[in-house]
DNA sequence: TATGAATGAGTCTTCATTCAT
DNA sequence: TATGAATGAAGACTCATTCAT
């Protein structure tokens, strides 16, 4: 009726990134349950309607997201190691995963953890205990309680991945064994 | 509008207790997203208000039920490195900490990291960079997959953790390097 | 879950009206208190969603209720008066917005007075006090209890008005003063 | 089991009013829709069962509630009138009436007129009317907006009046009549 | 492709009332 | 008389999804 602003077509590409970008907008600010189809379209300046004729489903565009963002992050690792000398590739991967993770860390903790506001602080208690058992099988370990930390998340790490691959179970527990006399051994 | 069937009264931890293990079951099937107060209820053989006599809102029964998960392993970690000679009880502490996980795994999975069906997956694509990255550098490495999956779920624990901590991150970024050497030196 | 009958759309303004029409059906019947949002979409033959794309919640339909009366009531009266012969134009006006009121009474009583049953009956006590004074003060007053009846809602109209406006209080004493001599002046 | 504090039994009476007591408490923050019995039991100090001890419903309360109320207001202005010289009874009512009022302004209001936030306003379209119309019937009347407001009032305090009792509609009318030519008269 | 009004099942939460003790 | 745990009907509000235009 009256002139609205450049409704106009857009290629499907474009259309689809500008929903994604508000979504992430969106999801960082309110989480993944907080997400509504009405804050998405608004966000992206199109109507209701056009959101389903780019995505099948609420959970469709949540898959999206999460796949654009791990994709993000591991080409940066790639790039990271590519460039590392061949000695220090490792590190170089994971502390540009670091690095990556911690840039949107916001995205990735609701993306991939968040269950709920504070679902995702490590316990206190169990890092105490934790670093006291370190500190005692050895009394020069350099940060006990960062070692702690390290080996509470890499357990916990370890565990999910099992839920989905139970058959990695033998060469996992003996990596974490590994992993503790590596950094907690006498 | 009144009562009508015999309200049995119970002591109130006991039906506190009815209540939040109705919730696990619901839960550990459904996600916290999909449990439902009168899942709950039903699940508790109580009617829908009596929930409310000892939860406040759904938000504070879901972390009750997180804090009693973390109490339950927390205390079966405190025990296996109680009773462990002192050599090893860094080791049994974190496999008692799998094994605890792993025996309520969905429970864990769902209260503490899914954020929607298939969150949770390690991503292939990363645990193969992550893999050849491990083999290069150390040939000998025993199990280059293996280290992957740990080192990466190291990653994220860090990640998550710095989050609501952000003053570590100098100190467990070094020791994110110190696992590395450790684990993937050469 | 999406829309199963051909849902006819409506002009913004012709919808909302039919709400506020069954909204004001429903509230005559059934007083504020008793109004339900299922009622209300019901009448007005739409979806309960429907509601809440045209009012932004119970309290704003009210609101609405409210203001959509006090307008019609007063064109009513403003148009009297402007019919009426100059000498006559007060009395027109109130005796307009006496009908006007009356018209829709149910509706104007339970949206501005009602506060449950029974709260609006004049307690007989004091009108039968009031009416004894009357006659006491003035022998040849034309009808005491009709005075007694008008005097006594003067007293509590401007005490609730006072409420409002505390700063009135020294005028609205006197007129109230001014009134009982004129009436009931020996 | 444990000493508790006197849980003694109480005369039926001193109860009764210590329930009522805490109910006008309640009523006067909250509104009498906000009033619920938990809030009256433990503003009395007493157990939820007690209250239907003395009590049949919460209608009954409210109704106890209001008649305590109109009793207390008349007890004054019977005084009031008793206490003035034969001239100035009416009037030394009506204003006695106006002063308990608004001594528990906020329980009448809540309790008798009430509807919702925003109910009882007097509307400042109709007083400018009445006002002007006032002013140009009699350009000396002493305060028009005064006498507006009090017509105003009346007039709609004699509407509700009409609503329950509306056999005394001609009285009414003409006293309402005769009252504008008294206050607004030429 | 794009629109946005309409849908309606789904959920949490409240609270008057009862009754075994 | 007094208690207070238990009940469950009731109701406001949300939001993913559809479809006529």
């Amino acid at each position: 009726m009256g002139a609205k602003r450049t409704p106009r077509t857009k290629p499907g590409e474009e259309r689809r990134s500008d929903l994604l970008d508000a979504a992430e907008r969106v999801v960082v600010e309110r989480g993944v349950d907080g997400l509504t189809i009405d804050d998405v379209t608004a966000g992206a300046g199109v109507a209701k309607g056009t959101f389903y004729l780019h995505f099948g489903s609420k959970d469709a565009l949540i898959a999206a997201l999460r796949e654009r963002c791990v994709e993000r992050v591991l080409r940066r690792q790639r790039d990271a190691a590519a460039d590392a000398e061949s000695g220090a590739r490792v590190e170089r991967w994971v502390l540009a995963g670091l690095d990556g993770y911690l840039d949107d860390a916001a995205l990735v903790d609701v993306l991939f953890h968040a269950a709920g506001p504070g679902a995702v602080t490590t316990p206190e208690g169990a890092v105490r205990q934790l670093s006291r058992l370190i500190a005692e099988a050895d009394p020069d370990a350099p940060d006990p309680r960062a070692t702690a930390i390290v080996l509470y998340h890499a357990l916990h790490g370890v565990a999910d991945h099992l839920l989905g691959e139970p058959d990695d179970g033998e060469r996992l527990r003996a990596e974490l064994v590994r992993l503790c006399r590596a950094l907690a051994g006498p």
